[in-house]
DNA sequence: ACTCCTATTGATAATTGCTCTCAATAACAC
DNA sequence: GTGTTATTGAGAGCAATTATCAATAGGAGT
């Protein structure tokens, strides 16, 4: 593994708990998951992890940048694990599904600001909203 | 007012702390503010209002379209008045200053996906961060 | 293998942002 | 003015997240 060497490098250590949680976010890879779903895929690796330790863990691994947050505007943050490809989602209003899209056209977007604007642009967050195929006929 | 009579069509009363709620967006328009925020600003028009009342309050704006949400991804919503020219918002990471802009790719890019994929979008969130003009020199 | 230092952990308390409840109040149609 | 009922403020309740802290365990050095 290269997270180890990542880890330990930086003065962090590596944990059966880190392990577990790593595991169950590549299992998902596509799926973004909350931190209360981490936690209860986790724990069937891990019984006797901790709630705070997930937590504490997600806030790691995106600082190492192993991890991406993903906001879908629901009552809590999610999280994926970076494959490298960007991407954002497409959240169904309905039912709740999420479907990634590759063609980001921030990149474009940023040198038009940086034409208009003295801002510099380094992130930004982008989320689409609507109906997936499944909801379509039921309005 | 236009706002007092959309408010009676629907069978909603005008409040005080309605009107009071309403003024304090317009004056700050282009500035994001927060539940907290409008709440202490609209307290300095009508010192009585609750908090409860606020947060219904621009909720209830909302709905109506008079106000829209804003994600700018800290701890709280955001809300401002719906001025009806669609932009989006660039937040500095190092001071927090909120800056609009208006070219916004993302109508462009709903047709894009409306090839791709059969998920039909009607919404979409996007904001960006970097550093503005006196954050940069700080690196 | 043993020791020591200290990063990490789990349980739980605390905090934050927001929503709900409910009795009192006040729009506003008549 | 009167009556109906939408609205309000205070405070309880709630869900997500963060802080606290004593116990544990990773791993560098021996
Ligand atoms: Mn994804
Ligand atoms: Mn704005
Ligand atoms: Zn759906
Ligand atoms: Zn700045």
């Amino acid at each position: 593994m290269d997270v180890k060497r990542r880890l330990r490098s930086r003065g962090y250590r590596v944990t059966p708990q880190r392990e577990a949680v790593l595991e169950v976010l590549r299992e998902n890879e596509g799926v973004p998951l909350d931190p209360e779903a981490v936690f209860e895929f986790t724990r069937e690796r891990y019984a006797g992890i901790g709630l705070a330790t997930v937590y504490r863990t997600l806030e790691l691994f995106c600082d190492l940048g192993l991890v991406l947050r993903v906001h879908l505007h629901e009552g809590s943050q999610h999280y994926e694990i970076n494959t490298g490809k960007h991407h954002h989602h497409m959240v169904c209003v309905s039912c709740g599904s999420v479907e990634e899209f590759k063609g980001c056209v921030v990149d474009e977007l940023e040198e038009s600001i940086r034409e208009d604007s003295d801002f510099v642009v380094t992130s930004h967050c982008l989320s689409l909203f609507g109906y997936c195929p499944a909801c379509l006929p039921a309005r």
